[in-house]
DNA sequence: AGCACGATTAACT
DNA sequence: GTTAATCGTGCTC
């Protein structure tokens, strides 16, 4: 990570960088560029909204039932994707956090769409732009996320979904951050039910912003 | 085998 | 603000 060429604002980010207490990821992805490649299209948008769940003690995360077929994804090293389907017709997606062993994801709620506009805006069909992605199923859906890539690495080379540093590795003031509890946790306890992991970002990502 | 519920969304009153 | 859509998951019998 000293290496200059390493800290290009387009770097994908690294296994090291997922590999660390989840809500410190979470805050650490806003302003980061998710990034899909399918067929020869690029889609891509900045992260404005991602929350932490991490471990079995947190009764908000899927974890809390321990190791399942489902939640073995987050037992698994950082960096892979936690794709699992709710509501009878939605994907979500996460990116495993912490050492292996220790079941972790941040869950990507929002972004800003920057490239791939054209194909996101005809999977939104019929919805104004601040709602094609403004939630974690509709990431999914502008982005063709679904099971199929549950478990992928995103640090592979070759991977079809990752994230770049959008931000030339430069943090995000607090001060364009706010913080809150996560959404639709109806029927979990405190202090999880309440606890602010949820991170978004309250500016408009701009080229100017991030410097390219 | 059956059941209750879900890290949601879109359409509607 | 309210509600239907729709099915995998984990728990109980």
């Amino acid at each position: 990570m000293n290496n200059p060429e390493s800290m290009s604002e387009d770097a994908r980010l690294s296994r090291d960088f997922f590999k660390r207490n989840t809500v410190i990821v979470a805050k650490d992805l806003l302003g980061k560029r998710l990034v899909r490649l399918e067929n020869n299209h690029r889609l891509a948008g900045y992260i404005v909204e991602a929350e932490a769940y991490r471990g079995e003690e947190d009764l908000g995360c899927h974890a809390h039932v321990g190791y399942t077929p489902r939640t073995r994804i987050m037992y698994g090293s950082a960096g892979h994707a936690y794709v699992y389907f709710t509501y009878g017709m939605h994907w979500m997606l996460n990116i495993v956090t912490e050492q292996e062993g220790f079941p972790a994801a941040v869950l990507i709620r929002g972004i800003q769409p920057c490239e791939g506009l054209d194909i996101i805006s005809e999977r939104r069909k019929g919805l104004p732009i601040n709602h094609w992605t403004d939630g974690p199923a509709k990431i999914c859906q502008a982005m063709n996320i679904n099971g199929e890539l549950n478990g992928i690495d995103l640090c592979a080379p070759n991977a079809p979904l990752f994230v770049e540093n959008g931000i030339a590795g430069n943090a995000i003031s607090d001060e364009y951050i706010k913080t809150g509890p996560r959404v639709g946790l109806f029927s979990v306890p405190e202090p999880w039910k309440s606890i602010a992991w949820r991170f978004i970002l309250q500016m408009e990502v701009s080229d100017e912003i991030i410097g390219r």
